[in-house]
DNA sequence: TTCACACAAAATGGATCCATAATCAAGGGT
DNA sequence: ACCCTTGATTATGGATCCATTTTGTGTGAA
C-alpha cells in the first residue's frame, strides 16, 4: 500500500469551501456563482463544480435554475416565517432523539462553547458558535435524515440570522445565554420533554423578533 | 420565435424515469445503481446520469458514497420510526399552510383520487394514488422548501408502506378512506386544526402499524 | 479447507472539448 | 423617445476520453 494518504474525497472539497464562503457572508445573497469562475478559482475543472452546486442545492444553500446557474436565493418574510415554523418542529425532535445518546464529552464541549459566547464575540463569531452550539445538541441523533434536514433549515436562514443579528445586534444576548444553559441543564437531566420545551421557546422566540424586522426582507430590485 | 418547442429539460428526463422506476419498486432496495447502464439504457451519456443521482439523492431516494457508487438505502426499523415522527410534524404544517389557498379544482382532483382509490385498486395503484392525494393536499403551500421536505419523506419510507401493504393489504382499507374523507371535510371548512388533527393521527396510525411488523426490517445478508 | 495476497476487470471521479440556450448590446422601426 | 428585433457573447448542458479506486477472481500457502 503506499503511504496513509487518505486521498481526500473530491469535489465535496470545493462544496466545503463554498459553503463556508455562503455561511460567512463573503458571498452575497442573490449573487449568482458561475461555475467557470469558482472552477479556476480553486484550481479544478467545471464538472466537480458543477457536482459541488448539486450538493449545495441539497443542502439548501443555492437554487438551480435550468440553463441559467446558481443563484443564492432570495427568501422573503412569509418564507423565513414558515422555515422558522419547521425548525420549531423538526429540532425539538431531533434533540429528543439525541438526548438518551449523549456523552460527557459533549457536555464539556457544549460549555466550552457557551463560555465562549458568554465571553463576547462579535457577530459573525456568535453565529458560528451558536450553530456549532446547536446542531451539536442535535449530533448524536442515529437518524441521519433528520439531521440533514436540520441542517438544512439552518442553511436556509442563515442570512437572515446574520442580518437580524447586524441590526438587534447582542441586543438581548442575556436570553439567548439563559436559553442555551437551560438547553444544556435539560440535557443532562436527560430530560426530553424539557428540552423540547425550551429549544420551542427558543426558535419561537427568534422567530418573533425576525418578524419585527421587515426591513430585512426588503427586495432589493428585481422582483 | 421558432415553433412551440419548449426544449425539455435535460438530465431531469433521466431523474424522473429513476424516481419512478425507484417508487414502483422496479429497482428494488438495496441494489446498486450503476451509471453505465442506466446511461446506454437511457441512451446518453453517464454525465447527466450523475447529475440525475444527485437529484434523487437531494430527494432522498438514493444514497451516494465516494468511489463506490449510488445505492437504495436500506433503512432500520428505528430510523422509519423517525421518519415517520418527523412526518408527523412537518406534513400538518404543509397541511395548514396549503388550506387559505386552496382552490374548487383541487377539492374536485382529490374527489376524484379519492373515489378511486375507494372503488379498489392493486397495492401500487393504491401507493400512486394515495401519494397523489396527500401531495396534492400540500400542494397550494407557499413555502417550496416546506413541501420538498415533506415530498423527501414521501420518498425515503415509500418502499416500507409498499411492504407494509403487501403484508397487511387492504386489511383496514376503510380507516384510511375515512381519515381522508375526514382531512378533505377540514380543508373544505378552511379549519386548519382540525385538519392537523386528522393527518397526525392518520401519520400516527400507520407509524404504530408499521412499527408492528418488524419482520418488514430484517436485514437480508450485510449488517 | 480456508484464509491471504496479488492481479485483473470494472466502475467512478475528473478533464477537455463541443453544442445549445440565455444574456446583453446595438441597431432599426414605429 | 421607446420598444422590438436581431445578432454576438457568455455560460451552462452534454459527450468522449483518461486516471484512480474499488471489487472480484484466482492462485498460493498454512
Amino acid at each position: 500500500m503506499k503511504s496513509a494518504a487518505p486521498e481526500k474525497p473530491a469535489s465535496e472539497r470545493i462544496a466545503q469551501i463554498l459553503e463556508a464562503e455562503i455561511l460567512s457572508g463573503v458571498i452575497e445573497p442573490g449573487t449568482r456563482i458561475r461555475q467557470e469562475e469558482v472552477a479556476d478559482r480553486l484550481g479544478s475543472s467545471r464538472l466537480p463544480v458543477r457536482e459541488a452546486l448539486r450538493m449545495l442545492a441539497a443542502s439548501g444553500l443555492v437554487q438551480l435554475e435550468t440553463n441559467r446557474g446558481a443563484r443564492i436565493p432570495h427568501l422573503d418574510k412569509s418564507e423565513v416565517d414558515v422555515l422558522y415554523r419547521m425548525r420549531e418542529r423538526l429540532e425539538p425532535l431531533a434533540l429528543s432523539e439525541s438526548i438518551p445518546h449523549t456523552t460527557v464529552e459533549m457536555f464539556d464541549e457544549l460549555e466550552e462553547i457557551q463560555c465562549e459566547i458568554e465571553s463576547g464575540v462579535n457577530v459573525s463569531g456568535f453565529l458560528e458558535l451558536d450553530r456549532r452550539f446547536h446542531l451539536l445538541t442535535y449530533s448524536k441523533c442515529p437518524t441521519e435524515d433528520l439531521r440533514d434536514s436540520v441542517a438544512r433549515l439552518w442553511n436556509s436562514t442563515a442570512q437572515y440570522r446574520r442580518a437580524f443579528m447586524n441590526v438587534d445586534g447582542p441586543h438581548r444576548q442575556w436570553i439567548v445565554n439563559a436559553e442555551h444553559r437551560l438547553i444544556v441543564d435539560a440535557m443532562q437531566r436527560f430530560d426530553t420533554k424539557d428540552g423540547e420545551r425550551y429549544l420551542v421557546g427558543h426558535i419561537r422566540r427568534t422567530r418573533k423578533e425576525l418578524a419585527a424586522h421587515p426591513e430585512l426582507f426588503i427586495r432589493d430590485s428585481q422582483k
